[in-house]
DNA sequence: CTGGATCCACGTAGATACTG
DNA sequence: CAGTATCTACGTGGATCCAG
């Protein structure tokens, strides 16, 4: 949880954020929305740069804020099915803007920075 | 600075991110929006958890991205001033939607947990 | 294949004291 | 009043091994 609760303002800001920070969430997130239901392994390979451990625990965290969905197939080898729950889906907003914010202050920094310069 | 330059996707929604968890920021960058420019000690009575010491190095990784305007007054005893920059405000869109899914969540959350049974 | 448990390294935040 | 420096404590992530 965050800090904070004297704020009215900020609170809830912080409720979301503590819920999509989690260094990987977002990704996986993105990659369910965009790609449809993943397997552990598949989601692996998505994520080369991703530590075994850390996709378990961060699926998990996620699937206790119900914003994505596991299904467990009793089989053997274990099949493990994760997809973005309805309720996942309305973060979607959130990630746009962020995603759009995102890409211009790409350009933004980049100015800034003195690249780009004027190359006429 | 994040990670992962190979997930399309991605990768511009944690520069976002990477800007605004600081633990403050947000919190930060409401208070200076929605109360105007507000000196240090100021800032320090808005948000009364927060140490000195952090307050400082959040208000310079704010300053670093642009976000807030940083104005120095050479007086005895110091004053300094800080407010958001036009360039900050950009964030608006996403610290919205953020407020508002965080305070949809938290009744999401509750009726998941039993509470609010119906109580008629 | 999926995932839990353990050990360890590192970054980040808190407390405190000091400076201009 | 505003800011810096140091020392410490803790959480979090990485690596590795074990299990169903």
């Amino acid at each position: 949880m965050s800090q904070n609760t004297k704020n009215p303002d900020n609170c809830n800001v912080n409720v979301a954020l503590d819920i999509i920070v989690g260094k990987w969430k977002s990704i996986i997130l993105l990659q369910l929305m965009f790609r449809g239901t993943k397997r552990f392994g598949e989601l692996r390979k998505l994520i080369p740069e991703i530590t075994h451990r850390m996709l378990t625990s961060q699926l998990r965290e996620l699937e206790e804020n119900d914003l994505i969905k596991r299904v467990v197939y009793p089989e053997i080898p274990p099949k493990v099915e994760y997809s973005v729950t309805e309720y996942g889906q309305t973060l979607m907003p959130i990630l746009n803007e962020m995603h759009k914010w995102g890409t211009a202050h790409q350009t933004h920094m980049a100015q800034k920075n003195g690249e780009l310069r004027n190359s006429l």
